[in-house]
RNA sequence: GCCGAGAUGGCGAAAUUAGGUAUACGCGGAUUCCUCAAAAGAAUCUGCCCGAGAGGGCGUGCGGGUUCGAGUCCCGCUCUCGGCACCA
């Protein structure tokens, strides 16, 4: 907040030190350029404010007749403190495209809103003694106005904040929606503990053991907690990836997938000696079940506890208590020796009878696959690792020619025959699994299966700023969900160290607001205490958008019908796997509740990259973070627009240190300067104008078009430079300023670089006598019969290097080309004297000559 | 360890993604014009090496290959970055 307000007191001192900058364009047409101020970018920002504030050239139609909706969609911000450069670069970026969609005569949708529940403002308000929404709802109005001031296209009036009870009451409902599905779920599991934070974490939340927010070590325990049952998509968050595929970015399709991590393999059953219930593995390997020579259960599972005899029940429970003081990223380090205990029990290996030894070890994951393994330690690692530790049989089962992983302490997990199989002996891996699922199924063993990786979405939050999860427990009816017409369950009204953390939700401690009565029967009932994770709330505000102030649902379906799927979404690639996975997911629930009709949210991504400064990310550790305040307070908002535009590809890093805005500055003067030159009336005629400048005016809207529709903003930006200089010439040694082709020039050049820099292109606009906004413009279209040459530069080749170059018309024959390139000085010069091999010829733009034999 | 992306001047980056002028555009640097001077603007040059010049040689991380022709395609490396990581 205090950079938008520097920015603000220093804009508006700038404006009144500077006056004549905003004057000059009431001045005569064709006034030397050396005679004016350098461009001040700055000096015109209120004044356009104002004007834009007017017209609300960026409201969303909801007229039917308006049948090209685009959705351009930023995501949205969450409000700590201003806006920083990593939001002026995503909106730069989000913003050319929504401009240049209007322009183009669609009916763009542009939205802004904000993610506004979440643990920073509650932590601010326990400092403070206050309530999370003071803070909240502080930084909104900040980042609102900044915004403002950054001239983003959006449409205002659908603004939105996930912390409205009008907002949140739908998460609630989409909450209960998903709960009589059985979507939403309340089950006990491990879970990620967030010692600082005192509340759990989803897996995505959690980056390398540590907590997403503070950092902090996560460590896991046992608890009951709410899930959405994310799994049950698996399956179709993969496969529908593929009509995204060269839409969103292939690292980001990658990331998914890898979080999802389809297995396949096979369920293989395993008689338990002792116990009537088989227990059931899973293993991406049945090929090699012959080769199974142990059994392991994870050590922390009710399962180990369960086939332990009772002579082991000791040693389990030492061994489970030293697991228990691992940490997470302790006990998952690849590094670490195997440990286990036997637990005085055997299994049967149901392909061979054989009696094998039953383990617990904490290798194996308690919540992954059945919690339970086969182990085949000759063609696994980690079986092989706790086998030579134990003195287990090691059995080679398949034959890949690599020395014996008893000897060698390696395991071959590769392809191979198979040995020692029975019925599975010679065949491929591939083969074998085929032939065993058979067997397996026949015999009702076991059949092919799948896994994944990823777990259910832990949506229980033990923190106060969120929506409080609408279910009631009553003594006698037991968990119930809030009836719809009850929602929203508003959070009571707690501050300060009401809100510090305890390890339950500080919504426990509101004992007027926990008591109520049961929906039910009416009786005493107690609410639910925990609030649902933030993501959940922005899991399905891109809906919301249609229709922000819809009262009888979430979003009306006509408006979703209309704009949804988002076409362009824009965000950082952090939420790869968080938001982009659950909005997905929300989307096809949604999707087979019959409310959509689509199933995939967001049609195409772009990630904008990093704003870094010296090589690394800003930080207040390091001290290196630049204020965008004080930026654009320095070279103005059109000047940081474009340099973050023009730095690099959008999804590339740029680093500030290599950046100079004060180029950008010059540059925008450049074309403030030639719109002021400007001799022609806007009523002219075109055609007449200078050819040669009407060529490169309408080549660059070709391209630019195309760069723009490809996202490639950065050489767009570097053509509307090529496109400038070329106007430039053409005022200063050409056909001159009165030239209806400078006109046609200036227009388009001022149309499109509107995209970036809105302020500098409004004053050209004006000085061009244009009425009254350029957002009111129509993007140029280029004329064909001015993008054909009438002369190409042929090159002229000698054994691959360039020796001459023609200039030949376009529609130049193979022979009459051949002709000519042969007779040109640069080519017998080349040769020497050599005699030719071959000519290759291709018309209008290369000859290559092939000498009979190298120079020598 | 597994999966993926990338490597182009002093720097950020281009090369219409069917192989055909490598370094567009900008920064930085040099020289010049305008000016009493500066600021602001404008012009020219700027990959490396040899050469006074004309011109020539070498150049897209490294080594091979395909091709008349490779930054672009193929094979093998090196390094950097990102994701996952005891997931059976």
């Amino acid at each position: 907040m205090k950079a938008a307000d520097n920015a603000a007191g220093d804009d508006a001192a700038r404006s009144d030190r500077q006056p004549r900058a905003a004057a000059a364009g009431s001045t005569a047409a064709g006034q030397p350029a050396a005679a004016q101020d350098r461009w001040d970018p700055r000096s015109v920002q209120d004044k356009w404010l104002v004007r834009w504030d007017a017209l609300d050239p960026f409201r969303a139609s909801e007229d039917p007749a308006d049948d090209r909706p685009r959705y351009v969609l930023d995501m949205f911000p969450y409000p700590s403190g201003d806006l920083h450069m990593g939001h002026a670069e995503a909106w730069a970026i989000a913003d050319a495209m929504a401009r240049f969609h209007a322009l183009r005569g669609d009916n763009v949708l542009h939205p802004i809103g904000w993610d506004a529940f979440g643990l920073p403002a509650e932590n601010a308000a326990i400092r403070g003694n206050s309530n999370p929404a003071d803070y909240t709802y502080r930084n909104i109005e900040t980042q609102a106005a900044s915004f403002r001031r950054y001239a983003i296209s959006v449409d205002w009036t659908r603004r939105l904040h996930t912390c409205d009870p009008d907002y949140y009451r739908w998460t609630q409902w989409l909450f209960l929606r998903l709960y009589e599905r059985g979507l939403a779920y309340r089950g006990d599991g491990y879970v990620n503990w967030c010692p600082v934070d005192q509340t759990v974490l989803a897996n995505e939340q959690v980056i390398d053991g540590h907590c997403e927010r503070c950092g902090a070590e996560v460590v896991r325990r046992v608890l009951t907690q709410w899930y959405f049952k994310i799994t049950d998509y698996a399956d179709r968050l993969l496969a529908d990836m593929a009509p995204l595929e060269g839409k969103w970015p292939e690292r980001v399709l990658l990331m998914q997938r890898n979080w999802i991590g389809r297995s396949d393999g096979a369920e293989v059953r395993f008689a338990i000696e002792g116990r009537d219930e088989p227990v059931t593995v899973f293993t991406t390997r049945p090929d090699t079940l012959y080769g199974a020579t142990f059994f392991v259960v994870a050590a922390d599972s009710p399962l180990a506890d369960e086939l332990c005899s009772p002579e082991h029940r000791e040693q389990l429970k030492a061994y489970v208590a030293e697991v228990r003081k691992l940490t997470d990223i302790e006990r998952q380090s690849t590094e670490r020796e195997k440990t286990g205990v036997f637990l005085g029990r055997h299994a049967i290996n149901p392909v061979n009878g054989e009696r094998i030894s039953v383990w617990a070890a904490d290798y194996v994951l308690p919540d992954y696959g059945t919690g339970a393994i086969m182990a085949v330690p000759a063609h696994d690692q980690r079986d092989l690792d706790f086998a030579r530790k134990f003195a287990l049989t090691v059995r080679v089962v398949v034959d890949t020619g690599l020395p014996d992983p008893a000897e060698t302490g390696v395991a071959t997990p590769g392809e191979g025959t198979l040995v020692n199989s029975g019925p599975l002996n010679g065949l491929a891996k591939a083969d074998a699994i085929a032939r065993i699922n058979e067997v397996l199924a026949e015999r009702g063993l076991g059949k092919a299966a799948v896994s994944y990786r990823l777990r259910d979405w832990l949506v229980s939050r033990q923190r106060y700023w969120g929506p409080p999860i609408p279910i009631v427990y009553c003594d006698a009816c037991g968990e119930l969900p809030v009836p719809d017409e009850q929602l929203p369950v508003t959070l009571p009204d707690l501050r300060g160290q009401d809100l510090a953390p305890k390890g339950i939700s500080p919504l426990a401690g509101a004992t007027d607001w926990v008591t109520t009565q049961c929906p039910k029967c009416g009786g005493p009932a107690r609410r639910d205490t925990d609030t649902m994770d933030t993501f959940v709330d922005s899991s399905w505000y891109f809906l919301r958008f249609c229709s922000p102030h819809y009262e009888a649902g979430p979003f009306d379906p006509e408006a979703v019908r209309r704009w949804c799927p988002v076409d362009l979404y824009v965000g950082g690639v952090e939420h790869a796997i968080l938001h982009l996975l659950y909005s997905r997911f929300v989307t096809k629930a949604l999707h087979d509740m019959g409310m959509l009709d689509f199933t995939e949210p967001f049609t195409a991504l772009v990630n904008q990259g990093q704003v870094i400064n010296q090589g690394k990310s800003m930080s207040k550790s390091l001290g290196n973070g630049v204020d965008l305040g004080q930026q654009l307070a320095e070279h103005g908002v059109d000047a940081i627009r474009l340099t973050m535009i023009f730095a690099s590809p959008p999804e590339d890093d740029i680093d500030w240190a290599d950046l100079h805005p004060d180029a950008m500055v010059r540059f925008l003067g450049r074309v403030a300067r030639i719109a002021g030159d400007v001799g022609s009336r806007a009523s002219g005629q075109v055609a007449d104008g200078d050819q040669g400048l009407r060529r490169v005016t309408h080549r660059t809207v070709d391209e630019v078009t195309r760069l723009v529709e490809a996202a490639r903003l950065n050489v767009a930006v570097a053509r509307l430079m090529e496109l400038t200089s070329a106007t430039r010439k053409a005022i200063d040694s050409g056909p001159g300023a009165a030239d209806p082709a400078v006109r046609e020039a200036a227009e388009a050049l001022t149309i499109m670089l509107s995209l970036f820099a809105p302020y500098t292109a409004e004053e050209c606009w004006e000085k061009l006598g244009r009425q009254p906004t350029v957002t009111a413009a129509r993007w140029p279209v280029a004329e064909p019969a001015l993008l054909a040459e009438d002369q190409v530069t042929c090159v002229v080749q000698v054994a691959g290097k360039v020796r001459d170059r023609l200039q030949v018309p376009p529609g130049i024959g193979e022979d009459e080309l051949r002709a000519l390139a042969l007779a040109a000085p640069g080519v017998s010069r080349a040769l020497a004297g050599r005699a030719i091999r071959a000519v290759i010829v291709r018309p209008p733009k290369l000859v290559n000559v092939v000498p009979a034999e190298p120079a020598g």
